[in-house]
DNA sequence: TTTGTACACGGTGTATACAAGAATGCCGTA
DNA sequence: TACGGCATTCTTGTATACACCGTGTACAAA
Protein backbone atom coordinates (compact mmCIF):
# COMPACT_ATOMS: atom_id res chain seq x y z
CA UNK A 1 0.00 0.00 0.00
CA UNK A 2 2.25 2.52 0.92
CA UNK A 3 5.67 2.83 -1.42
CA UNK A 4 6.30 4.80 -3.84
CA UNK A 5 9.27 6.14 -1.93
CA UNK A 6 11.33 9.18 -3.22
CA UNK A 7 14.23 8.39 -5.11
CA UNK A 8 17.14 8.68 -2.57
CA UNK A 9 14.89 8.84 0.49
CA UNK A 10 15.94 7.13 3.26
CA UNK A 11 13.86 4.46 5.44
CA UNK A 12 12.45 7.05 7.37
CA UNK A 13 10.73 8.55 4.72
CA UNK A 14 12.40 11.89 4.35
CA UNK A 15 13.67 14.13 1.82
CA UNK A 16 13.46 17.39 2.36
CA UNK A 17 15.50 20.71 1.49
CA UNK A 18 18.80 20.45 2.94
CA UNK A 19 18.77 22.65 6.18
CA UNK A 20 15.71 20.09 7.21
CA UNK A 21 17.42 17.34 6.52
CA UNK A 22 21.03 17.77 7.64
CA UNK A 23 19.38 19.49 10.75
CA UNK A 24 17.18 16.16 11.54
CA UNK A 25 20.27 13.81 10.60
CA UNK A 26 22.80 16.05 12.89
CA UNK A 27 20.56 15.99 16.06
CA UNK A 28 19.63 12.01 15.19
CA UNK A 29 23.46 10.76 14.94
CA UNK A 30 23.73 13.25 18.26
CA UNK A 31 21.05 10.72 19.96
CA UNK A 32 22.34 7.83 18.81
CA UNK A 33 25.75 8.24 19.56
CA UNK A 34 24.19 9.39 23.08
CA UNK A 35 26.16 12.97 22.57
CA UNK A 36 22.82 13.82 23.61
CA UNK A 37 22.08 12.48 26.55
CA UNK A 38 18.87 10.24 26.75
CA UNK A 39 15.95 12.55 29.04
CA UNK A 40 18.03 15.68 28.12
CA UNK A 41 15.95 18.91 27.05
CA UNK A 42 16.90 19.99 23.46
CA UNK A 43 16.31 23.72 23.29
CA UNK A 44 15.62 24.89 19.56
CA UNK A 45 17.40 28.18 20.17
CA UNK A 46 20.73 26.61 20.95
CA UNK A 47 19.93 23.77 18.24
CA UNK A 48 19.75 26.79 16.37
CA UNK A 49 23.13 28.35 17.14
CA UNK A 50 25.10 25.23 16.97
CA UNK A 51 23.81 23.92 13.47
CA UNK A 52 23.75 27.16 11.86
CA UNK A 53 20.07 27.33 10.67
CA UNK A 54 16.63 29.23 11.39
CA UNK A 55 14.08 27.73 13.47
CA UNK A 56 12.11 26.74 10.94
CA UNK A 57 14.21 23.51 9.70
CA UNK A 58 15.48 22.66 13.42
CA UNK A 59 11.45 22.57 14.52
CA UNK A 60 10.71 20.19 11.42
CA UNK A 61 13.61 17.98 12.43
CA UNK A 62 12.25 17.48 16.06
CA UNK A 63 9.41 16.89 14.40
CA UNK A 64 10.14 14.16 12.90
CA UNK A 65 12.16 12.59 15.62
CA UNK A 66 9.31 12.62 17.31
CA UNK A 67 7.67 10.44 15.14
CA UNK A 68 11.05 8.39 15.12
CA UNK A 69 10.33 7.75 18.69
CA UNK A 70 13.58 9.10 19.48
CA UNK A 71 12.70 12.17 20.92
CA UNK A 72 9.31 13.31 22.81
CA UNK A 73 7.32 16.49 22.11
CA UNK A 74 5.94 17.99 25.05
CA UNK A 75 3.18 20.47 23.65
CA UNK A 76 4.54 24.17 24.82
CA UNK A 77 6.99 22.88 26.51
CA UNK A 78 9.98 21.64 23.87
CA UNK A 79 11.07 18.51 23.11
CA UNK A 80 13.53 15.94 25.33
CA UNK A 81 15.21 12.93 24.03
CA UNK A 82 13.50 9.73 24.90
CA UNK A 83 14.88 8.39 27.93
CA UNK A 84 16.46 4.84 27.85
CA UNK A 85 14.57 2.36 30.59
CA UNK A 86 16.08 -0.92 31.58
CA UNK A 87 12.26 -1.36 31.74
CA UNK A 88 12.09 -0.78 28.33
CA UNK A 89 14.37 -3.25 27.60
CA UNK A 90 12.21 -6.34 27.83
CA UNK A 91 9.64 -4.53 25.46
CA UNK A 92 12.58 -3.47 22.95
CA UNK A 93 14.02 -6.83 22.93
CA UNK A 94 10.76 -8.70 22.26
CA UNK A 95 10.21 -6.85 19.25
CA UNK A 96 13.39 -6.89 17.79
CA UNK A 97 13.13 -11.13 18.36
CA UNK A 98 9.51 -10.66 16.85
CA UNK A 99 11.13 -8.86 13.84
CA UNK A 100 14.18 -10.04 13.49
CA UNK A 101 12.97 -13.75 13.17
CA UNK A 102 10.41 -12.98 10.60
CA UNK A 103 13.11 -10.70 8.23
CA UNK A 104 15.26 -13.40 8.96
CA UNK A 105 13.57 -16.35 7.51
CA UNK A 106 12.18 -14.15 4.51
CA UNK A 107 15.28 -13.38 3.04
CA UNK A 108 16.19 -16.83 4.06
CA UNK A 109 13.06 -18.06 1.59
CA UNK A 110 13.14 -15.00 -1.06
CA UNK A 111 16.38 -13.60 -1.85
CA UNK A 112 17.67 -12.95 -4.81
CA UNK A 113 21.55 -14.77 -5.02
CA UNK A 114 22.87 -11.18 -5.89
CA UNK A 115 22.09 -9.67 -2.83
CA UNK A 116 23.89 -12.35 -0.53
CA UNK A 117 27.30 -10.39 -1.22
CA UNK A 118 26.27 -7.26 0.32
CA UNK A 119 25.66 -8.94 3.10
CA UNK A 120 28.34 -10.90 3.62
CA UNK A 121 30.32 -7.72 2.68
CA UNK A 122 29.09 -5.80 5.70
CA UNK A 123 29.63 -9.34 8.01
CA UNK A 124 33.05 -8.91 6.59
CA UNK A 125 33.14 -5.71 7.66
CA UNK A 126 32.18 -6.39 10.87
CA UNK A 127 34.88 -8.90 11.44
CA UNK A 128 37.71 -6.36 10.94
CA UNK A 129 36.27 -3.79 13.18
CA UNK A 130 36.16 -6.55 15.59
CA UNK A 131 39.53 -6.95 14.28
CA UNK A 132 40.56 -3.31 14.94
CA UNK A 133 38.49 -3.18 18.21
CA UNK A 134 36.49 -0.24 16.59
CA UNK A 135 33.35 -0.07 18.51
CA UNK A 136 31.77 2.51 16.56
CA UNK A 137 32.71 0.45 13.32
CA UNK A 138 31.16 -2.12 14.72
CA UNK A 139 28.30 -1.34 15.79
CA UNK A 140 27.36 0.60 12.55
CA UNK A 141 28.40 -2.40 10.51
CA UNK A 142 26.49 -4.56 12.65
CA UNK A 143 23.05 -2.70 11.92
CA UNK A 144 24.06 -2.52 8.12
CA UNK A 145 24.43 -6.27 8.02
CA UNK A 146 21.07 -6.84 9.45
CA UNK A 147 19.55 -4.11 7.77
CA UNK A 148 20.94 -5.79 4.56
CA UNK A 149 19.41 -9.47 5.32
CA UNK A 150 16.01 -6.75 5.99
CA UNK A 151 16.49 -5.30 2.51
CA UNK A 152 15.45 -8.62 1.02
CA UNK A 153 12.56 -10.02 3.27
CA UNK A 154 10.14 -8.75 0.39
CA UNK A 155 8.08 -7.11 3.03
CA UNK A 156 8.96 -3.56 3.53
CA UNK A 157 6.46 -2.85 6.24
CA UNK A 158 8.54 -5.33 8.52
CA UNK A 159 11.27 -4.17 7.22
CA UNK A 160 11.07 -0.30 8.06
CA UNK A 161 9.92 -1.22 11.50
CA UNK A 162 13.06 -3.90 11.98
CA UNK A 163 15.50 -0.88 10.45
CA UNK A 164 13.74 1.80 12.76
CA UNK A 165 14.35 -0.53 16.14
CA UNK A 166 17.88 -1.07 14.77
CA UNK A 167 18.49 2.51 14.46
CA UNK A 168 17.12 3.52 18.16
CA UNK A 169 19.25 0.15 19.26
CA UNK A 170 22.73 1.97 18.44
CA UNK A 171 21.94 4.04 21.78
CA UNK A 172 22.08 0.51 23.31
CA UNK A 173 24.39 -1.06 21.49
CA UNK A 174 27.64 0.86 23.01
CA UNK A 175 26.46 -0.84 25.94
CA UNK A 176 26.43 -4.62 24.44
CA UNK A 177 29.60 -3.96 23.16
CA UNK A 178 31.45 -2.31 26.86
CA UNK A 179 34.06 -4.89 27.75
CA UNK A 180 34.17 -4.88 31.70
CA UNK A 181 34.49 -8.55 32.09
CA UNK A 182 36.85 -11.12 32.05
CA UNK A 183 36.83 -15.27 30.61
CA UNK A 184 33.81 -16.27 28.75
CA UNK A 185 31.93 -13.41 29.47
CA UNK A 186 34.89 -11.06 27.74
CA UNK A 187 34.04 -8.97 25.42
CA UNK A 188 36.50 -10.66 22.41
CA UNK A 189 34.27 -14.13 23.46
CA UNK A 190 31.21 -12.37 22.68
CA UNK A 191 32.53 -11.02 19.75
CA UNK A 192 33.52 -14.58 18.42
CA UNK A 193 30.33 -15.81 19.50
CA UNK A 194 28.09 -12.96 17.07
CA UNK A 195 30.57 -13.03 14.03
CA UNK A 196 30.08 -16.84 13.94
CA UNK A 197 26.33 -16.41 14.11
CA UNK A 198 26.23 -13.63 11.39
CA UNK A 199 28.57 -16.53 8.77
CA UNK A 200 26.42 -19.28 9.74
CA UNK A 201 23.12 -16.84 9.26
CA UNK A 202 24.48 -16.09 5.92
CA UNK A 203 24.59 -19.77 5.45
CA UNK A 204 21.39 -20.69 6.68
CA UNK A 205 20.29 -18.09 3.90
CA UNK A 206 22.20 -18.93 1.28
CA UNK A 207 20.44 -22.71 1.64
CA UNK A 208 17.84 -20.84 2.18
CA UNK A 209 16.43 -22.75 5.00
CA UNK A 210 13.82 -20.93 6.53
CA UNK A 211 13.32 -22.79 9.84
CA UNK A 212 17.01 -22.64 10.54
CA UNK A 213 17.64 -19.09 9.87
CA UNK A 214 14.64 -17.81 12.13
CA UNK A 215 16.12 -19.74 14.50
CA UNK A 216 19.79 -18.64 14.61
CA UNK A 217 17.95 -15.22 14.08
CA UNK A 218 15.98 -15.67 17.45
CA UNK A 219 19.56 -17.25 19.15
CA UNK A 220 21.00 -14.31 17.83
CA UNK A 221 18.52 -11.14 19.43
CA UNK A 222 18.61 -13.08 22.44
CA UNK A 223 22.91 -13.09 22.80
CA UNK A 224 22.51 -9.38 22.23
CA UNK A 225 19.83 -9.40 24.74
CA UNK A 226 21.56 -10.97 27.80
CA UNK A 227 24.64 -9.41 27.02
CA UNK A 228 23.00 -5.55 26.98
CA UNK A 229 20.92 -6.36 29.86
CA UNK A 230 23.23 -7.85 32.08
CA UNK A 231 25.89 -4.56 31.44
CA UNK A 232 23.25 -2.59 32.11
CA UNK A 233 22.29 -3.82 35.66
CA UNK A 234 26.03 -3.27 35.96
CA UNK A 235 26.04 -0.10 35.64
CA UNK A 236 24.59 1.32 38.99
CA UNK A 237 22.87 4.31 37.88
CA UNK A 238 22.82 7.62 35.73
CA UNK A 239 25.84 6.44 33.73
CA UNK A 240 23.84 5.86 30.50
CA UNK A 241 20.20 6.30 31.45
CA UNK A 242 18.10 7.44 33.85
CA UNK A 243 14.19 8.02 32.74
CA UNK A 244 13.14 11.40 33.69
CA UNK A 245 10.14 12.83 33.10
CA UNK A 246 6.88 14.34 34.46
CA UNK B 1 13.86 2.39 25.71
CA UNK B 2 11.90 4.98 24.02
CA UNK B 3 9.36 5.92 26.25
CA UNK B 4 8.05 8.65 28.74
CA UNK B 5 5.15 9.35 26.03
CA UNK B 6 3.27 12.83 27.25
CA UNK B 7 0.26 12.80 29.28
CA UNK B 8 -2.77 13.11 26.41
CA UNK B 9 -0.50 12.57 23.59
CA UNK B 10 -1.94 10.35 20.90
CA UNK B 11 0.24 6.88 20.11
CA UNK B 12 1.98 8.44 17.24
CA UNK B 13 3.53 10.43 19.61
CA UNK B 14 2.70 13.90 18.95
CA UNK B 15 0.61 16.59 21.03
CA UNK B 16 1.87 20.35 19.64
CA UNK B 17 -0.36 22.95 19.45
CA UNK B 18 -3.63 23.54 18.26
CA UNK B 19 -3.40 24.69 14.88
CA UNK B 20 -0.85 21.84 14.26
CA UNK B 21 -2.88 19.16 15.37
CA UNK B 22 -6.66 20.38 13.70
CA UNK B 23 -4.15 20.27 10.46
CA UNK B 24 -2.81 16.94 11.05
CA UNK B 25 -5.82 15.02 11.95
CA UNK B 26 -7.92 16.54 9.54
CA UNK B 27 -5.70 15.95 6.53
CA UNK B 28 -4.82 12.43 8.24
CA UNK B 29 -8.99 11.68 8.62
CA UNK B 30 -9.13 12.69 4.93
CA UNK B 31 -6.44 10.80 3.52
CA UNK B 32 -7.77 7.61 5.51
CA UNK B 33 -11.66 8.37 4.57
CA UNK B 34 -10.42 8.24 1.23
CA UNK B 35 -12.30 11.89 0.39
CA UNK B 36 -8.39 12.80 -0.58
CA UNK B 37 -8.00 9.56 -3.03
CA UNK B 38 -4.38 8.30 -2.75
CA UNK B 39 -1.53 9.15 -5.24
CA UNK B 40 -3.31 12.37 -4.96
CA UNK B 41 -1.38 15.99 -5.39
CA UNK B 42 -1.15 17.85 -1.52
CA UNK B 43 -1.05 21.21 -2.08
CA UNK B 44 -0.11 23.49 0.48
CA UNK B 45 -1.75 26.57 -0.39
CA UNK B 46 -5.08 24.65 -1.03
CA UNK B 47 -5.32 23.46 2.49
CA UNK B 48 -4.04 26.62 3.97
CA UNK B 49 -6.93 27.73 2.66
CA UNK B 50 -8.94 25.09 3.32
CA UNK B 51 -8.32 24.51 6.87
CA UNK B 52 -7.92 27.95 7.47
CA UNK B 53 -4.52 28.12 8.83
CA UNK B 54 -1.19 29.21 7.93
CA UNK B 55 1.64 27.24 5.99
CA UNK B 56 3.66 26.28 8.97
CA UNK B 57 0.91 23.93 11.08
CA UNK B 58 0.23 22.51 7.37
CA UNK B 59 3.65 21.52 6.92
CA UNK B 60 4.50 20.34 10.24
CA UNK B 61 0.73 18.01 9.10
CA UNK B 62 2.34 16.60 6.38
CA UNK B 63 5.98 16.16 7.74
CA UNK B 64 4.40 14.25 10.35
CA UNK B 65 2.12 12.30 7.64
CA UNK B 66 5.44 11.64 5.87
CA UNK B 67 6.42 10.11 8.74
CA UNK B 68 3.05 8.06 9.38
CA UNK B 69 3.76 6.76 5.78
CA UNK B 70 0.59 7.88 4.38
CA UNK B 71 1.86 10.40 2.45
CA UNK B 72 5.09 10.84 0.04
CA UNK B 73 7.14 14.07 0.70
CA UNK B 74 9.26 14.60 -2.50
CA UNK B 75 11.98 17.19 -2.70
CA UNK B 76 11.00 20.28 -3.94
CA UNK B 77 8.02 18.90 -5.36
CA UNK B 78 5.43 18.69 -2.70
CA UNK B 79 3.72 16.03 -1.48
CA UNK B 80 1.22 13.39 -2.29
CA UNK B 81 -0.80 10.74 -0.76
CA UNK B 82 0.82 7.56 -0.37
CA UNK B 83 -0.84 5.18 -3.28
CA UNK B 84 -2.68 1.78 -2.56
CA UNK B 85 -1.35 -0.70 -4.59
CA UNK B 86 -2.81 -4.25 -4.79
CA UNK B 87 0.70 -5.42 -5.22
CA UNK B 88 1.33 -4.17 -2.28
CA UNK B 89 -1.47 -5.44 -0.38
CA UNK B 90 0.37 -8.96 0.21
CA UNK B 91 3.06 -7.13 2.27
CA UNK B 92 0.51 -5.36 4.31
CA UNK B 93 -1.52 -8.46 5.27
CA UNK B 94 2.19 -10.04 6.09
CA UNK B 95 2.72 -7.40 8.44
CA UNK B 96 -0.82 -7.78 9.99
CA UNK B 97 -0.70 -11.16 10.47
CA UNK B 98 2.63 -10.92 12.08
CA UNK B 99 1.80 -7.81 14.71
CA UNK B 100 -1.36 -9.08 15.15
CA UNK B 101 -0.66 -12.90 16.07
CA UNK B 102 1.69 -11.23 18.26
CA UNK B 103 -0.18 -9.22 19.88
CA UNK B 104 -3.31 -11.49 20.98
CA UNK B 105 -1.27 -14.06 21.75
CA UNK B 106 0.94 -11.24 23.94
CA UNK B 107 -2.58 -9.63 25.63
CA UNK B 108 -3.82 -13.30 26.10
CA UNK B 109 -1.16 -14.00 28.47
CA UNK B 110 -0.12 -10.42 29.71
CA UNK B 111 -4.09 -8.90 30.24
CA UNK B 112 -4.71 -7.85 33.44
CA UNK B 113 -8.68 -9.02 33.64
CA UNK B 114 -10.12 -4.66 34.15
CA UNK B 115 -9.03 -4.57 30.60
CA UNK B 116 -11.00 -7.19 28.90
CA UNK B 117 -14.36 -4.74 29.45
CA UNK B 118 -12.98 -2.53 27.05
CA UNK B 119 -12.25 -4.81 24.70
CA UNK B 120 -15.40 -6.48 24.87
CA UNK B 121 -17.31 -2.86 24.61
CA UNK B 122 -15.66 -2.29 21.09
CA UNK B 123 -16.67 -5.74 19.71
CA UNK B 124 -20.38 -5.28 21.04
CA UNK B 125 -19.97 -1.51 18.99
CA UNK B 126 -19.20 -3.42 16.23
CA UNK B 127 -22.00 -5.88 16.35
CA UNK B 128 -24.11 -2.46 16.73
CA UNK B 129 -22.85 -1.20 14.03
CA UNK B 130 -23.38 -4.14 11.84
CA UNK B 131 -26.63 -4.19 12.83
CA UNK B 132 -27.27 -0.84 11.31
CA UNK B 133 -25.09 -1.71 8.18
CA UNK B 134 -23.33 1.38 9.30
CA UNK B 135 -19.42 1.34 7.96
CA UNK B 136 -18.28 4.15 9.08
CA UNK B 137 -18.88 3.17 11.99
CA UNK B 138 -17.74 -0.55 11.89
CA UNK B 139 -14.79 -0.18 10.29
CA UNK B 140 -13.35 2.74 13.27
CA UNK B 141 -14.79 0.48 16.22
CA UNK B 142 -13.18 -2.73 14.33
CA UNK B 143 -9.88 -0.48 14.48
CA UNK B 144 -10.77 0.28 18.16
CA UNK B 145 -11.17 -3.21 19.19
CA UNK B 146 -7.67 -3.98 17.81
CA UNK B 147 -6.18 -1.59 19.50
CA UNK B 148 -7.48 -2.32 22.79
CA UNK B 149 -6.12 -5.71 22.52
CA UNK B 150 -2.33 -4.24 21.65
CA UNK B 151 -2.92 -1.80 24.19
CA UNK B 152 -3.21 -5.03 26.63
CA UNK B 153 -0.09 -6.94 24.84
CA UNK B 154 2.90 -5.64 27.26
CA UNK B 155 5.24 -4.15 24.65
CA UNK B 156 4.25 -0.53 22.84
CA UNK B 157 6.56 -0.98 20.16
CA UNK B 158 4.95 -3.53 18.71
CA UNK B 159 1.48 -2.34 19.52
CA UNK B 160 2.82 1.15 18.11
CA UNK B 161 3.42 -0.99 15.08
CA UNK B 162 0.33 -2.54 14.85
CA UNK B 163 -1.86 0.44 15.19
CA UNK B 164 0.07 2.30 12.53
CA UNK B 165 -1.16 -0.58 10.14
CA UNK B 166 -4.52 -0.78 11.53
CA UNK B 167 -4.74 2.90 10.87
CA UNK B 168 -3.33 2.92 7.13
CA UNK B 169 -5.48 0.18 6.85
CA UNK B 170 -8.47 1.78 7.92
CA UNK B 171 -8.21 3.37 3.52
CA UNK B 172 -8.43 -0.56 2.55
CA UNK B 173 -11.11 -1.69 4.90
CA UNK B 174 -13.68 0.75 3.03
CA UNK B 175 -13.07 -2.33 0.06
CA UNK B 176 -13.14 -4.98 2.42
CA UNK B 177 -16.55 -3.87 3.73
CA UNK B 178 -17.98 -3.56 0.28
CA UNK B 179 -21.01 -5.89 -0.52
CA UNK B 180 -21.19 -6.26 -4.38
CA UNK B 181 -21.65 -10.08 -3.68
CA UNK B 182 -23.99 -12.32 -2.81
CA UNK B 183 -24.52 -15.91 -1.18
CA UNK B 184 -21.63 -17.06 0.82
CA UNK B 185 -19.63 -13.88 -0.34
CA UNK B 186 -22.40 -11.47 1.22
CA UNK B 187 -21.43 -9.00 2.91
CA UNK B 188 -23.82 -9.98 5.38
CA UNK B 189 -21.99 -13.54 6.11
CA UNK B 190 -18.52 -11.92 6.00
CA UNK B 191 -19.83 -9.69 9.58
CA UNK B 192 -21.14 -12.61 10.69
CA UNK B 193 -17.39 -14.59 10.48
CA UNK B 194 -16.36 -11.53 12.31
CA UNK B 195 -18.44 -10.95 15.05
CA UNK B 196 -18.28 -14.60 15.77
CA UNK B 197 -14.36 -14.61 15.83
CA UNK B 198 -14.31 -11.54 17.82
CA UNK B 199 -16.35 -13.54 20.73
CA UNK B 200 -14.30 -16.12 20.43
CA UNK B 201 -10.83 -13.84 20.59
CA UNK B 202 -12.41 -12.60 23.62
CA UNK B 203 -12.97 -15.95 25.09
CA UNK B 204 -9.30 -17.14 24.56
CA UNK B 205 -7.93 -14.15 25.51
CA UNK B 206 -9.94 -14.12 29.33
CA UNK B 207 -9.00 -17.47 29.57
CA UNK B 208 -5.31 -17.03 28.86
CA UNK B 209 -5.17 -19.37 26.02
CA UNK B 210 -1.94 -18.25 24.48
CA UNK B 211 -1.50 -21.01 21.02
CA UNK B 212 -5.71 -20.52 21.24
CA UNK B 213 -5.57 -16.58 20.90
CA UNK B 214 -2.68 -16.44 18.40
CA UNK B 215 -4.12 -18.94 16.30
CA UNK B 216 -7.82 -17.56 15.87
CA UNK B 217 -5.27 -14.17 15.33
CA UNK B 218 -3.96 -15.35 12.12
CA UNK B 219 -7.31 -16.46 11.10
CA UNK B 220 -8.63 -13.35 11.72
CA UNK B 221 -6.51 -11.60 9.45
CA UNK B 222 -6.46 -14.10 6.76
CA UNK B 223 -10.31 -13.51 6.78
CA UNK B 224 -9.87 -9.77 5.83
CA UNK B 225 -7.34 -10.44 3.36
CA UNK B 226 -9.08 -13.18 1.23
CA UNK B 227 -12.30 -10.36 1.35
CA UNK B 228 -10.14 -7.12 0.36
CA UNK B 229 -7.86 -8.83 -2.33
CA UNK B 230 -11.29 -10.64 -4.10
CA UNK B 231 -12.66 -7.22 -3.90
CA UNK B 232 -10.09 -5.05 -4.90
CA UNK B 233 -9.26 -7.52 -7.73
CA UNK B 234 -13.02 -7.48 -9.10
CA UNK B 235 -12.60 -3.64 -8.98
CA UNK B 236 -10.96 -3.00 -12.48
CA UNK B 237 -9.33 -0.32 -11.67
CA UNK B 238 -8.65 3.26 -11.08
CA UNK B 239 -11.47 3.51 -8.23
CA UNK B 240 -9.82 3.01 -5.36
CA UNK B 241 -6.24 3.21 -6.33
CA UNK B 242 -3.47 3.10 -8.70
CA UNK B 243 -0.55 3.56 -7.77
CA UNK B 244 1.20 6.75 -9.78
CA UNK B 245 4.32 8.12 -8.98
CA UNK B 246 7.43 9.18 -10.83
C1' DT C 1 5.62 32.07 57.93
C1' DT C 2 2.90 30.45 54.48
C1' DT C 3 -0.04 30.73 50.66
C1' DG C 4 -2.23 32.87 46.84
C1' DT C 5 -2.03 35.99 43.09
C1' DA C 6 -0.16 38.90 39.68
C1' DC C 7 3.41 40.19 36.74
C1' DA C 8 7.39 39.42 34.02
C1' DC C 9 10.23 36.42 31.30
C1' DG C 10 11.61 32.53 28.60
C1' DG C 11 10.32 29.65 25.08
C1' DT C 12 7.12 27.57 21.97
C1' DG C 13 3.38 28.00 18.19
C1' DT C 14 1.90 30.59 14.18
C1' DA C 15 2.02 33.82 10.49
C1' DT C 16 4.36 36.00 6.92
C1' DA C 17 8.13 37.73 4.18
C1' DC C 18 11.92 36.36 1.41
C1' DA C 19 14.96 33.22 -1.28
C1' DA C 20 15.79 29.30 -4.12
C1' DG C 21 14.45 25.60 -7.02
C1' DA C 22 11.41 23.43 -10.53
C1' DA C 23 7.98 23.56 -14.19
C1' DT C 24 6.26 25.81 -18.19
C1' DG C 25 5.83 28.55 -22.09
C1' DC C 26 7.99 31.45 -25.40
C1' DC C 27 11.13 32.70 -28.72
C1' DG C 28 15.00 31.96 -31.61
C1' DT C 29 17.48 29.04 -34.50
C1' DA C 30 18.42 25.02 -37.25
C1' DT D 1 8.34 22.53 -38.14
C1' DA D 2 10.93 20.80 -34.48
C1' DC D 3 14.19 21.27 -30.99
C1' DG D 4 16.80 23.71 -27.50
C1' DG D 5 17.79 27.46 -24.47
C1' DC D 6 16.08 31.22 -21.73
C1' DA D 7 12.93 33.80 -18.97
C1' DT D 8 8.81 33.95 -16.30
C1' DT D 9 6.06 32.11 -12.84
C1' DC D 10 4.55 29.05 -9.46
C1' DT D 11 5.82 26.15 -5.48
C1' DT D 12 8.61 24.91 -2.00
C1' DG D 13 12.32 25.81 1.61
C1' DT D 14 14.13 29.11 5.03
C1' DA D 15 14.30 33.06 7.97
C1' DT D 16 12.18 36.11 11.05
C1' DA D 17 8.67 38.66 13.48
C1' DC D 18 4.80 38.35 16.41
C1' DA D 19 1.53 36.13 19.67
C1' DC D 20 0.47 32.97 23.15
C1' DC D 21 1.29 29.74 26.87
C1' DG D 22 3.57 28.00 30.83
C1' DT D 23 6.65 28.92 34.61
C1' DG D 24 9.09 31.29 38.12
C1' DT D 25 9.33 34.95 41.26
C1' DA D 26 8.04 38.61 44.09
C1' DC D 27 4.83 40.80 46.86
C1' DA D 28 0.81 41.03 49.64
C1' DA D 29 -2.58 39.20 52.66
C1' DA D 30 -4.03 35.80 56.01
Amino acid sequence: MTQSRAKGAPANGIPKGKSSLRAYESIRQRILRLEIPPGADLDESMLVKELGVSRTPVREALIRLGADGLVVLLPNRGARVASLEINNMRQYFEAIDLCQRAVTRWAAVRHDPGQLSVIEGHAKGFEEAAERCDADEMIEVNKNFHVAIAQCCGNSYVAATYERLLSEGLRVSRVAFTDDRTGDDSLAVHLERVIDEHRRMIELIAARDADGAEALAGDHARLGRERTIYNLSKMESGDVAIATFD
